[in-house]
RNA sequence: GUGAGCGUGGCCAAGUGGCAAGGCGCCAGGUUGUGGCCCUGGAGAUCGGGGGUUCGAAUCCCCUCGCUCACCCCA
């Protein structure tokens, strides 16, 4: 094979549009019930956006990004998440005079340079929302609940959200001395990948996977458990809030997200897979993040979802997808007069909304064969025949039945 | 970045040193103008690529590229 896609790339071929029309479908419907709007940002940005924005420790900045100069010379990156882009949007735009807060959705494709494995692409496709201009816990809650309600509503079940509460500027510093302080005396005991967090990025401590790490998991401090009034109040506020939607949750102390800008809420939604759970959903509060962009305090709050991941839990649940009843016709013609003829009712069916397409220049079995391949509801056929009486066959490729029907009646008959 | 498994027509796949099976799909037929089932025929292969060993390599060895999975990280 000489030519293939990029690594970490894939086609969405024909076959697979019926899962991506439900998934980008169902986000434009849901998000717009609960009053979000979309916005299209650049595939590409400043690379000096997402250093800001996203922390430049992260992985995501430090090794992930793609990073080019264009001929101008500008340094670029393709897009590595999608909350940065959309808050130099709102302040590029001026969205602190509009009402608040402002909501906003997005379907888009965001690029990382990672090593693909099942789930994990370069380019995968995000549904993600932001609330910018109001840090009260209902947005919180309203944010995870839109996420919840999309999942629902493609059909997926047995979904899991874990949220937590990591403090914010006020509260978060004290805290992290108490995670080091837990970790300090214990340096030699942990793997080496954690005695390099304790200084550099102490709450990732929380998420280790490797077993040496385990217990000290357990008995570290919670953040939940340290957080200041504010923080604390809001925390409360979320989870009254949360009980109110009826949404079932957990929480999980060990939960921390790999994106510096996240304050306040964290959150992820995971399917009930055994064994990995590969987090469809996560999101949280940034209310640092758009002053970090250079704009006034601002807080925030948002999600991003895997539309990949979502697919392929949509299929692992074999959840079906709407079938398109609408008739599909393929005109089947024998002669050059009733070829002719074809191409002029193929031509009337489509004006008159019907899908329609002239079946190619074969044998009638091999053209009949094709319609049915094609997934053609109907044929319409057309030969010496009809053309004499003015009517056409119309078959039924579902029933197998067939009748003829005056050309002028053909459409009607198709739209009952 | 680390580790493991795997690369044979479009897809699936047999073949483990001696003429590259088979199935699906595709194309054409099975006497008058009709799909799905059945039957016949046909097209389609740098056996991922390069090098080596050998009289002879899809098969053994080396290198390389790619795919998949896991770690890491994340959606």
């Amino acid at each position: 094979m000489r030519l293939q896609a990029p690594r970490g790339t894939s086609d969405q071929l024909p076959d697979d549009q019926t899962y991506w029309d439900l998934v980008r479908g169902k986000a434009a419907q849901v998000a717009s019930t609960f009053g979000y709007r979309r916005i299209e940002t650049p595939m590409f940005e400043s690379a000096d956006l997402f250093e800001r924005g996203v922390g430049s420790t992260t992985d995501i900045v430090e090794k992930e990004t793609y990073t080019f100069e264009d001929r101008g010379g500008d340094m670029l990156t393709l897009r590595a998440e999608a909350t940065a882009p959309v808050c130099r949007a709102y302040l590029q735009h001026g969205m602190h005079s509009l009402a608040q807060p402002v909501r906003m959705f997005y379907v888009c494709p965001v690029f990382r340079y990672e090593r693909p494995q099942s789930g994990r692409y370069r380019q995968h496709t995000q549904f993600g929302i932001e609330v910018i201009g109001e840090a009260d816990a209902s947005i919180d809650c309203e944010v995870i609940e839109v996420g919840w309600r999309y999942l629902e509503a493609v059909g997926l079940s047995g979904l899991t959200l874990v949220i937590n509460s990591i403090g914010d500027a006020e509260c978060r510093p004290a805290y992290v001395e108490l995670l080091k302080a837990h970790y300090s005396p214990h340096r030699e005991e942990i793997c080496e990948d954690c005695a390099r967090r304790i200084d550099r990025n102490a709450l990732r401590l929380l998420d280790c996977k490797n077993a040496q790490c385990q217990s000290f998991i357990e008995d570290a401090p919670a953040s939940a458990d340290n957080l200041c009034a504010d923080c604390e109040s809001h925390w409360e506020d979320l989870r009254r809030y949360l009980e109110e939607t009826g949404i079932e949750y957990q929480i999980d102390h060990r939960l921390v997200r790999g994106l510096d800008y996240y304050t306040r809420t964290v959150f992820e939604i995971s399917p009930p897979e055994e064994g990995r759970m590969v987090t469809i959903v996560g999101g949280g509060r940034y209310d640092g993040l758009i002053e970090q962009l250079g704009g006034r305090p601002t807080p925030g709050i948002g999600y991003g979802m895997g539309l990949e991941r979502v697919i392929q839990n949509i299929q692992r649940q074999e959840v079906p997808t709407p079938a398109d009843d609408r008739a599909r016709v393929m005109v089947v013609h024998r002669g050059d007069a009733a070829k002719t003829a074809g191409v002029r009712i193929a031509s009337q069916l489509r004006r008159d909304g019907i899908a329609a397409t002239l079946a190619p220049p074969r044998g009638m079995r091999a053209q009949m064969r094709y319609a049915a391949s094609s997934g053609a509801t109907h044929a319409v056929i057309i030969g010496d025949d009809e053309l004499a009486k003015d009517v056409a066959t119309l078959r039924d490729l579902g029933a197998s039945a067939q009748s003829e029907v005056p050309l002028a009646e053909l459409a009607s008959a198709l739209l009952t």
